[in-house]
DNA sequence: CTGAAAGCGCTTACAG
DNA sequence: CTGAAAGCGCTTACAG
């Protein structure tokens, strides 16, 4: 006879006193017997652990974390999760922290929101690590970071801070191929639609566009300010194009940006896409594949990203010294060729 | 001269311990000044602190959960991250929880994914209650909230679960405004595009819809089963609509239903809209708004919903004895008319 | 109004 | 291989 039934009544939280007292041995036992590296007989450690099964015991993380120092948490900071690359990229990276036996403190928000309040909120938590998805930190909040000892790991967009790591797709590589997809299909007049100005994936797309543009004896590409990864600033930007059919071919900061630009193209001028003007994004979000935009662009290497992304993670969790910050920069895929942009003859 | 620089250097996190002897007090006082409702001479709280946003002191959320039972933690179960409609909710959640000094642990999944595994998960790190988006928690894993003690949050979609909580637009109101929209405005046969079979949201949509019409003497509403809440979804059911022709106004469980329902009908199918038929959606995501497709729609009781639940939260946590769990309906807005309906005349 | 002590649920040297 | 003890950073009766 147990005393721990399987009653749906609710009761305080099993502990490992009461799992110890129950299998006749000590709580030392008990909690060796949940850490793989700590030395247990075998057949001790699979009583404790088809008892603890059996009756819904599990070590308690808060109180783990306290001694270990390590919360198995990842604080995740997502500052636009209006751009639907983010939420495809939540889903599957809680899912990963999931199988790594991690789990993710999230702040969302709105590109344009103060992201310091979030940031400090998230590291009273004592995170393992943050993951900064979209967002540049502030210095302040780098600087709460680097004070609280916890690592920054930026995700897609980097930072300028030397201190903490990057993960993103080879940038550069993407611009420069979106270059050469348009010249090969005959495109001479080429343009850039800039988004926000200091994030590093819209300078690092725009740096190899152009340098390629230049190695292939075309023009500078025209360069459109839209301003913001948004749908709205692409709509914005096509509205108020200098010259509209300046160029043949616009190569967009990102997808939503690129969605957004066309529809505008669509609504406020007279021009035709494909027909008179090519246009390619940048993401492959899963919008871009959808009939009713149907958006060429370049996909971003995201296994491999969030791949990178979990082994940074688990590497920094393992040990407790300091590790040498990295960038790393992958390479996108070819460009998906849809119906925004054709070949073009002359 | 103090011991506390403000140097970069990576420091062990400052204790209450070290706070209290650098103001020669008692652990006991620091930690009162920290707590409104603890009764510490007004001199005494002030001087701790403001030492305290000296040196960058804030207490130990783990370790004080460890004594209150308390974590301050809210459990975030979204397993439709695909649909706009979440991440715009996430975003301005976690920024509702913040003000109220709470924090989201999250776990985003796909609409086909397992969600049990994530949410015992989250019940490890014992959160004070599970808000629960999209999701309809299989029974293993309500029963293991149960044990846990820890309530659950419906948010938009309910569960048939008795036990938890759930704030909900009354989408039954929905329904029926949607009904009473197309019928003023002319349309006398009318369908409604049903996502996500067992889902409360689809089901009650469809009954206000289907009630509305029965009192205006209207036909049943033909019913189209496209099966999910997606873009997907609404395209393959236009693509294979039995009889296109057959009714003027289409009623889809969602916004990003109708949006791919909107889009399968105009590449598929030789049908206009709003010509020959229109369309209504229910949500109102910003994508709604986009003139890429200017769905009529009706908004969600956005704001009330979020303010209810954090209402719910809160009284969740400031006492120990369990609420009598209860479902509060909020009436959603009027239909906001766009580009995907027009007045028809018989 | 303040301090000393016990305790929250664990892990981890230290003995044996 | 296992147990007793100390301690992680707090809060909270209990005295005073």
């Amino acid at each position: 006879m147990t005393t721990f039934s399987n009653d749906q009544e609710m009761r305080a939280r099993i502990t490992a006193k009461e799992l110890a007292r129950d299998l006749g041995m000590s709580i030392s036992t008990v909690s060796r017997a949940f850490d793989p590296k700590s030395v247990v007989a075998s057949t001790t450690r699979r009583r404790v652990l088809e008892r603890a099964a059996e009756i819904g015991y599990s070590p308690n993380p808060l109180a783990r974390s306290l001694v270990t120092r390590r919360t198995r948490i990842i604080g995740l900071v997502v500052s636009d999760v209006v751009n639907p690359f983010y939420p495809e990229m939540m889903a599957r990276f809680t899912s990963s922290l999931r199988d790594a036996g991690m789990n993710a403190m999230l702040q969302a928000s709105n590109p344009d929101e103060m992201i310091d309040d979030a940031v400090r909120m998230l590291l009273d938590y004592q995170p393992d690590a943050v993951v900064v998805m979209a967002a540049t930190l502030s210095s302040a909040a780098a600087m709460d970071c680097r004070r609280a000892g916890i690592p920054v790991v930026f995700f897609n967009r980097l930072s300028s801070d030397p201190q903490s790591f990057g993960i993103t797709c080879d940038n550069v590589e993407g611009g420069r191929r979106v270059a050469q997809f348009l010249f090969d299909r005959g495109h001479r007049k080429l343009a850039y639609v800039s988004a926000l100005r200091d994030a590093s994936t819209n300078i690092e797309r725009y740096r190899g566009f152009q340098e390629r543009c230049a190695e292939l004896g075309l023009d500078e590409p025209i360069v459109v300010e839209a301003g913001s990864f948004s749908y709205e600033a692409g709509y914005h930007a096509a509205a108020k194009l200098a010259a509209p059919g300046a160029c043949d071919g616009y190569f967009c900061a990102n997808d939503i940006l690129a969605i957004g630009f066309i529809e505008g193209i669509r609504q406020e001028t007279s021009l035709r896409i494909p027909l008179d003007l090519s246009v390619v994004g940048f993401d492959d979000i899963a919008m871009a594949a959808w009939p009713s935009h149907a958006l060429t662009t370049i996909p971003q290497p995201v296994d491999e990203m969030l791949a990178e992304t979990l082994t940074v993670l688990e590497s920094l969790g393992s040990t407790r010294i300091s590790h040498e910050p990295f960038i790393r920069r992958i390479a996108p895929g070819d460009v998906i060729e849809r119906k925004t942009t054709r070949r073009r003859h002359g």
